[in-house]
This record gives structure tokens, sequence and C-alpha cells, in this order.
DNA sequence: CGAACTGGTTCTAAAATAGGACTAGACAGC
DNA sequence: GCTGTCTAGTCCTATTTTAGAACCAGTTCG
């Protein structure tokens, strides 16, 4: 049956699953932080159907995530970038990375790390506190209904 | 046909989307972060098909992120409860959370929001630099291979 | 000009999903 | 200690989603 949808839940998690939360769309997000613009690109690297990067571009556009814009080099194609909004999903892309990091590899086992400028190793993502210590799952409750600013 | 899977990708963030990125998972994480243990509980908070949410159950124990304990009540039943690598799951739940606050909402709206114990909003998730300043995309690259420690 | 590249669309088979019907064991009331 | 209800599932089916391959129209290259 038609997959369920969370677009008009109440809680903002179960809205950005709904929105992002399927197994192409964080990937492309990913791809397009490191640099990625072009279909083709995208299709080559991710080993993805081109019938699913489509409509999981166009979901991406229509979500406000990317946009299409002339191609960089001059040709007549497109390309697609990150918008305001899809950059803002940065902190998504890294707090995966850094749980996928500590517990989905083997010792021993090769993988990517992220690092800054400097070449430095980045920290863990923290939530900071008034006091400025970091907050973690004990220290927080959810207000079930607010309204917006 | 068979959804592909990245279980066994370089990147870190492939393989968190493969083990818990889908539509389900972490809502069940969320929940359970909310303080819900038993099957009914989630059953029906979610309004999930019982056989889907059996078998998210099975995944989600067999990857190590929920344990299940005697429930907590004395009665013959079992209850789900997060582990060490479930709380670790904390920092995702908590970007998507501030991501669809941010980005889903429409102006009125009424949504849920995150609070500390004393009550007051908590901030943005940042990746903390050496300098202390806060790491932003543009701030970091991937190095592509590296061996775990 | 013809060949190859880019960026798609369309088709099919297999797999995942939602939802309802069914069930076995626990427990509560009487 | 019998009966009815609650809990926690299993099983089945219709529909949707997915993967992958084939096809196709403009664009660029030689």
């Amino acid at each position: 049956m038609k997959r369920t949808g969370f677009a008009k839940a109440e809680c903002p998690v179960a809205r950005a699953l709904d929105a992002i939360g399927d197994w192409w769309s964080l990937l492309i997000v990913r791809d397009a932080f490191d640099g990625l613009r072009r279909f083709g690109d995208f299709q080559k690297n991710l080993g993805i159907a081109k019938g699913m990067l489509t409509t999981r571009l166009r979901t991406l556009i229509e979500l406000g995530v990317l946009e299409q814009v002339a191609a960089s080099d001059g040709s007549a194609y497109q390309e697609y970038v990150l918008t305001r909004r899809g950059h803002d999903l940065f902190p998504i892309v890294v707090s995966l990375r850094q749980w996928g990091e500590a517990h989905l590899y083997a010792r021993g086992e090769p993988h990517s790390v992220l690092l800054d400028q400097a070449g430095q190793a980045v920290g863990q993502l923290v939530l900071p506190s008034k006091s400025g210590k970091p907050l973690g799952w004990a220290d927080t409750k959810v207000r079930k209904v607010a309204r917006r600013r």
C-alpha cells in the first residue's frame, strides 16, 4: 500500500523524515556537500537508477533543498546546487556520519573521516545549554505544542 | 527489486542510513527517547502496522539499538529499551527535529519544541573546532580512507 | 556530418508496505 | 477455574515503490 506520510504530523522529527528520510535523498545531499552538481555525477557516484534520481531530485527541488542553475562550465546543461535550506541539513549529515563512524565499522576497517580546514579531525556535535554545558538525552524534554513566532 | 543496501559502503553516512534510515526506525527511536517501552505503546502512538513494527523492532535489536528486557511492572511481558548505541542516536534525532522546526512549519502552525530541564528552549547543535568556534559546511572536508584505531 | 555524451522517460519484475484477519498466552473479575 | 479481554504478535493480500534495463532527444566533440 501507499507509504504513510507524516507531512502534516505535529512532530518536527516526523515531518523531517517525511521530507528527506528515505534511502537516497540524504546521500544526494551528502554528495552535494562534497561538491557534486551534475545529474550524471550523482548517478555515477551513487549507482542509483536514473529514474530514481530524477524523482528524488525533483522532490528535493520542490522542498527547496536543491535548486537548478545553469551549468558553471558554460554548456547548455543544468546543475543542481544546495540552497540555504539544503545547507541547513549539514548537522543531520554530520550526526549520521558520526554515529556511523562510532558504531558501524569493525576495528581495522577503513572508513572516511571528517576534518577541518587545518586537517584536524573534528569533534562531536554538541547541544549547548545556557550554561555552556552540553546537554544529553536525559537533560531535555519535549513540550507538546507551541505557536510559531 | 530488492532495495540496494549500503551496509558495506565506505562512507559512514551511507552505512548509518542503511541501518536506521527508513521511515519508521527513527520514529520508534524518538518514541523510545520519549519514554515508550511497550509494543502496544509504539503501535498505538505511531499508527504503524503490527507486522511493520515487529520487523523494525527486530532489526533495531539486531543492530544493538534496542534491547528486550522484562517488563518493569512485574508482568510477564517484555519491554524494548534503548541501549548505549541507541542513546547515541540522540544527535540525529535532534538535528532532524531542529531542521524540521526551522523549515517545515508555516507561521502560526502549532509544533512541539525541545526544552532543557529548566524549561528553557535549547540552542542549535554545533560542531566545535579546536578553537571553540563552531564549524559550518564550508569549514570541513572528508578524508577518504583511514584505519580505525 | 556522424559519434558519443548528457539527461532524462518508459517499461517490467521483484520487493516493501499497509492494513485487516487471525491467534496464543497472560491477566482480571467473579 | 471459567470467561472475557488485553498483549503481542503472525499471516495474508492488494497496492505501491524500487531497481534496472531499454529507449530517446538534444548537445557537444572530432
